[in-house]
DNA sequence: TGGCGCTGATTAATCGTTTCACCAAAGAGG
DNA sequence: CCTCTTTGGTGAAACGATTAATCAGCGCCA
């Protein structure tokens, strides 16, 4: 309610010294500028937003476009975007692209209509987006010649592979979700890497194969290693079914360390990925774009982490 | 960048006559209406939502305060918020409270700064906050006296306690995550009620109670009911790690139908809330409110609906 | 003493849209 | 032929903040 014009008058200047006092940047003298804080602190004053975006042009707004907000990662994305957005005196204006590529790009749209002054999207699975002269970075993965910023899936396969290894096993088994999936295919590919050539590797993917684990055990596979902690979860259920029992039988692991994975039992090992340290380089990145920086050329890749727990052991 | 004006000077007309045919408010003729219409999408006209926000005084952004993200539910609040709030040609802007109460003060004003037009609140739990002269709803529970709308706690419980009942079970322990919660609490009265007083009832809470159910079940207990599925995730591995199998020798229930129930093995008996139509009533009660009307006099439950699966059995 | 430079504040324009008051032209009615 | 109403449109003032340009003093030095 209290405007710039209401303290104005109350002290007994313009408007203008008004908005130089509050934001420091006219010549205002010392006293008169502490006066005018003072009233404005007793009116309650809060600058327009939409005022001052209207005049500079800027709105202090960013967008996040998210494929499915029920997948249990993106929300935890969506938390640290919006921790580094605040940090930077930025509001986050959601929009869920539900599914379908279409609407991914129609969210896309209705963000530019609403002023944002920049985009973050995590793409659609194996989809690349783009916004016409907006301001935009990428969260998905190196595979996407878009990425702008991601976990490296790459190199956390490559740990959950090695520790494998090092275990002594020697027969194994990767369950993916979802082939489009860029992601996934990273993490498999991180995987492969990281178990080396000396492994039996054998690559399943969905709900076949999930019902091929038991026989997979069977034929001598020791280890399974899942894509996502859901899809290890399942895996489990699937094994427990089959009498086949985790770590004794055949070691489990899974990726991202989502809520339930020490909720399970055993606890799962698995990954985690530094969301934070994602959503801080990702901001970091789209506040420089919008004052106008260069893009860097080439994705960045946030290191993950093994997280050791109990499904995983030397193989008997 | 095309403006109004661009338009109006294109087309030879005044600004006004622009605003008028685009937004169909004043008088003018058929023919340059639709000359008007054609040449703002020639243009890729897009009002400045800065600039009718500064005018009208209504930004179409709500505000959504959450206590925590990473809580699976809540991101499906969100996402159905989003939805319903798409639908009415609003935008969703999100602050996380982060677990503090204090934070979650501090993100309601920040969304009052920007300038938006309501808010919903997923209150802490144990918080009831307010907004200063700010048209707001709150989803939380029953038992919560500023509560707008939610799901029926108390019913959902009371509908697993019945099945639970009618399966014969009559020795029953009821696991709580958080006393402070009001939405467990009703969800423990619920179960309660609907268990009925032949049946006997024992109520554990936390990491306390979580281990305290071996013993529970050496007592006799025949049936754990958890006041959520991460609860009841927790509590199927400690039983699994005391050789308790479920639902041979319990029977296990959780609250909400998260991703990870049907995962789980066995599949998880649930109940689910309608997320949907309590974000619908949520927005619907959030509008008339913007638009100067009334608050109901009382909070509106949406009814829970039972997910019976594997995780429940008659007791042996 | 006249001009220069500095400080501290003001004026006025502007961002893009909405909206109210007003007006010209044209047809209706007497 | 004169007034009254309707139709289709224009003008101009807001909304609240920012900002470039300007200006009034005042001290200072030559």
């Amino acid at each position: 309610m209290a405007s710039i014009k209401q303290i104005a008058q109350d002290i007994g200047v313009s408007a203008a010294t008004v908005s130089n006092a509050l934001t420091g940047k006219g010549r205002v003298s010392k006293e008169l500028a502490d006066r005018i804080r003072a009233r404005a602190e007793a009116l309650g004053y809060r600058p327009s937003s939409a005022a001052r975006a209207l005049k500079t042009g800027q709105s202090g707004i960013l967008g996040l476009v998210m494929p499915d907000l029920t997948n249990p990662l993106f929300p935890r994305i969506a938390q640290n975007l919006s921790i580094a957005a605040e940090a930077r005196g930025l509001g986050i204006l959601i929009a869920d692209s539900r599914g379908s590529e279409a609407r991914q790009t129609e969210a896309l749209q209705q963000l530019v209509g609403r002023g944002v002054d920049g985009v973050v999207v995590v793409p659609q699975k194996g989809t690349s987006p783009a916004a016409p002269g907006l301001p935009m970075v990428t969260i998905n993965t190196a595979r996407d010649p878009r990425n702008t910023v991601s976990a490296d899936h790459i190199g956390g396969g490559a740990l959950i592979g090695a520790h494998i290894r090092e275990l002594g096993h020697s027969d194994v088994v990767l369950l993916g979700g979802d082939r489009v999936s860029d992601v996934q295919q990273d993490r498999m590919r991180g995987m492969a890497d990281g178990l080396g050539p000396s492994v039996r590797v054998r690559t399943v993917w969905g709900d076949a194969g999930l019902a091929a684990l038991p026989d997979l055990v069977g034929q001598g596979a020791t280890a399974i290693l899942a894509t996502s902690d859901l899809l290890a979860l399942a895996a489990l259920s699937e094994l427990a079914r089959a009498g086949i029992s985790v770590p004794e039988h055949v070691s489990l692991t899974g990726f991202d360390d989502l809520p339930f994975a020490t909720a399970m039992h055993p606890a799962l090992t698995t990954t985690a990925q530094d969301v934070g340290a994602i959503a801080e380089y990702a901001l970091e990145v789209l506040t420089s774009l919008i004052a106008g920086g260069l893009r860097p050329d080439a994705g960045h890749a946030v290191p993950m982490q093994l997280v050791p727990r109990a499904s995983t052991a030397a193989p008997r």
